[in-house]
DNA sequence: ATACACGTTGTCGCA
DNA sequence: TTGCGACAACGTGTA
C-alpha cells in the first residue's frame, strides 16, 4: 500500500507567499504524516495554446516556484496532460486523500474543477478551495448586490467599502523528511525545458520581464519604496508611449499569481497610510480595484468573453475581416502609432493600458469595425498579463459594448500619441523603417512629400504600408453604426422588459 | 414618479 | 496657450 498523499494543485497561484491553500496542504501532510505533492499540470498543447512570450514567463515562474519549494524541503511535481484526465490517474497511483487549490474563475478552470471535484467526492478525497487570487471574494460581492453584477466602478467600490481584507499569510515551515516520497528525485517531474515542449526559444527576443515569485516581490518592493511616486500616481497622467514603462508592470506577476493581489493591497495601504495620496479610480489602489471590478463582473456573467448570449454586452454588427485583423495584429496598419504599439506587444508581451485603449478602439468602433472578440484572442496570445476577466471586460469597455457608452470618444491614431511623445521616439523604436522621418510626418508618413520619403529611406506603399483606412472619414461612419446598434439594442430591451401597468 | 448629475483616461474648433 | 462646448450615451444614486 502506497503511503497516503496530500496534493496542492498550483494553477494561477504560482507562489509560496500568501498561499493559504498551499499552507493547508502542508499542515495536513505534517499533521497526518502524509506525503506532500505540490503539482502543476502542463497541457501537451501548451505551446499552441499560449504565445511564446507567455510560455517563457510560465516556465520561468515554474522554475522559480520549484526553487522556492525546495527551500522548504519540498519540490514541484510537473504532470503533462489534460488535467481532468491525468489527475484521477495520479490520485489513484499516489493514494491521494486531500487536495487543496485556489479558486479560479476562468471558465476553463471551472470546467476542470467540476470534473476533478466529482472524482474526489466519489473517491473520498477531501477538497479545500481558497479564494486568494482576488482581494475580495467576488461571489459574495455579487450576492451583496442582490445577485446582479455591479455595472459601474463606483457601485463596485461602494459594495466593498466596508469589507475587511485579511492580512496576507507567510508560508515558511520547512517540511519534515517524512513528507517526501521515495521518488522525490525523479527527473520525470522536473519543469520542462523549451525543447522538451518542442518550442523553439530562438524565435523569442531578449526577455524583458522575467517570470516568477522572486522577481515579482523584487519588483513590488522597488515600486513600493518610491512612496512619493505611489502616493502621486494617477493613471491617466502616465504615458502610453514612453520608451521604458511609465507604470509598474506588476500585472503579469499578478495574473500568474506570482504576486498576491492581497499582499499588493496591504503594501499600498501601508505606503498610503499617513500621507496625502491619490484615490481610486486613478490611484494605484484604484488599478487593483479595477481588477476586482472585472473579476466580479466576469464571475457573475454568462458568456462574459463573448458578445452573443452575454447579458451585459451590447449587440453590435461587427464585420469579419481577416485582412484587417491580420494587419492590425502584425503592426501593419499604416498608422505608425498603432503599429508601434502592436509591435511592442508582440516583442515584449506588455503595453501600457492607454496603448491598449488606442489599439482596441482602432480595431473595433474607431476604425476597422472588427469584433472585440477577435482582438481579445490576439491579446490572449500576446499579453504576458493575459487574464480572462480583465481581457474580456476591457475589450467590452473599449468597444463601448459594456460599462462604457460614450462611443463618440474615439482615439485618434495621429493626435493621441503626440500628447506624450511629440518627437515620435516610441514610433522610431518600434517601427524602425520610419526612424529617419522628420517629426512633422512621423505620425502621418503618407503626408510626407515623395522626396522626403525617399530621403528618409522609407517610401509609403513600398517600405511601409499605406494606411489601411482613412481615420477621419471612417470613424464618423462607424459612429453612425454605433448609434444604430444602440437604438436597436434599446428597442429590444424595452420589448423584453415591458413597463408594468 | 421623474428629473438630474455624474462617471479613470477623446477630439476638434473656437474664443 | 488654455478652457470650453459640441458630438451619435447608459446605469445608478440622489433629490
Amino acid at each position: 500500500m502506497v503511503a497516503p498523499s496530500v496534493v496542492h494543485w498550483f494553477r494561477l497561484d504560482l507562489r509560496i507567499h500568501d498561499n493559504l491553500a498551499l499552507r493547508n496542504a502542508i499542515n495536513e501532510a505534517e499533521n497526518r504524516s502524509h506525503i506532500l505533492r505540490p503539482i502543476y499540470v502542463i497541457h501537451p498543447e501548451a505551446k499552441n495554446r499560449i504565445g511564446g512570450n507567455r510560455l517563457r514567463f510560465l516556465i520561468q515562474s515554474l522554475n522559480d516556484l520549484d526553487a522556492n519549494l525546495r527551500k522548504l524541503n519540498s519540490r514541484l511535481y510537473i504532470l503533462r496532460g489534460d488535467a481532468s484526465k491525468c489527475l484521477p490517474k495520479v490520485f489513484k497511483k499516489w493514494n491521494v486523500k486531500y487536495l487543496s487549490l485556489q479558486v479560479d474563475i476562468d471558465p476553463e478552470y471551472i470546467k476542470q474543477d467540476e470534473v476533478i471535484e466529482k472524482y474526489c467526492e466519489e473517491n473520498d478525497i477531501f477538497v479545500v478551495k481558497r479564494v486568494q487570487h482576488t482581494v475580495y471574494d467576488v461571489h459574495s460581492v455579487v450576492k451583496k448586490n442582490n445577485g446582479s453584477i455591479p455595472l459601474t466602478y463606483q457601485k463596485f467600490l461602494s459594495l466593498v467599502k466596508d469589507t475587511q481584507v485579511k492580512e496576507p499569510i507567510e508560508v515558511t515551515k520547512v517540511l519534515s523528511e517524512g513528507c517526501k516520497p521515495v521518488d522525490f528525485d525523479c527527473k520525470d517531474y522536473d519543469v520542462p525545458t523549451f525543447s522538451q515542449l518542442d518550442f523553439d526559444e530562438s524565435s523569442l527576443l531578449e526577455c524583458k520581464y522575467e517570470g516568477g515569485e522572486t522577481e515579482a516581490l523584487k519588483r513590488l518592493n522597488v515600486y513600493m519604496a518610491k512612496k512619493q511616486w505611489v502616493c502621486a500616481f494617477e493613471k491617466p497622467n502616465t504615458s502610453p508611449n514612453s520608451i521604458e514603462p511609465s507604470t509598474t508592470v506588476l500585472s503579469p506577476y499578478i495574473s500568474h499569481g506570482c504576486l498576491s493581489a492581497k499582499l499588493f493591497y496591504h503594501k499600498l495601504k501601508q505606503v498610503e497610510s499617513g500621507n496625502r495620496h491619490s484615490e481610486p479610480p486613478v490611484s494605484l489602489m484604484g488599478q487593483l480595484m479595477w481588477r476586482e471590478f472585472y473579476y466580479t463582473a466576469g464571475s457573475g456573467t454568462e458568456n462574459f468573453d463573448k458578445m452573443v448570449g452575454n447579458p451585459v454586452c451590447t449587440q453590435i454588427p461587427w464585420k469579419k475581416n481577416d485582412e484587417y485583423l491580420k494587419a492590425w495584429a502584425e503592426g501593419k496598419t499604416g498608422y505608425p502609432f498603432v503599429d508601434a504599439i502592436m509591435r511592442q506587444l508582440k516583442q515584449e508581451g506588455w503595453i501600457h493600458h492607454l496603448a491598449r485603449h488606442m489599439v482596441a478602439c482602432f480595431l473595433t468602433r474607431g476604425d476597422l469595425w472588427v469584433s472585440w472578440e477577435d482582438g481579445a484572442k490576439v491579446f490572449e496570445d500576446l499579453l504576458l498579463d493575459y487574464d480572462w476577466s480583465l481581457n474580456a471586460g476591457n475589450w467590452m469597455w473599449l468597444s463601448a459594448s459594456a460599462f462604457f457608452y460614450k462611443y463618440f470618444r474615439v482615439y485618434s491614431p495621429v493626435a493621441f500619441g503626440k500628447k506624450t511623445d511629440k518627437e515620435g521616439l516610441f514610433i522610431r523604436k518600434y517601427v524602425p523603417e520610419l526612424k529617419k522621418y522628420p517629426t512633422e510626418y512621423i505620425y502621418e508618413p503618407w503626408k510626407a512629400p515623395k522626396s522626403v520619403q525617399t530621403t528618409a529611406g522609407c517610401v509609403v506603399g513600398v517600405d511601409y504600408p499605406k494606411r489601411i483606412v482613412d481615420h477621419d472619414k471612417i470613424h464618423k461612419e462607424n459612429m453612425q453604426k454605433m448609434s444604430a446598434a444602440y437604438k436597436l439594442n434599446k428597442e429590444k430591451k424595452s420589448l423584453k422588459r415591458p413597463r408594468p401597468d
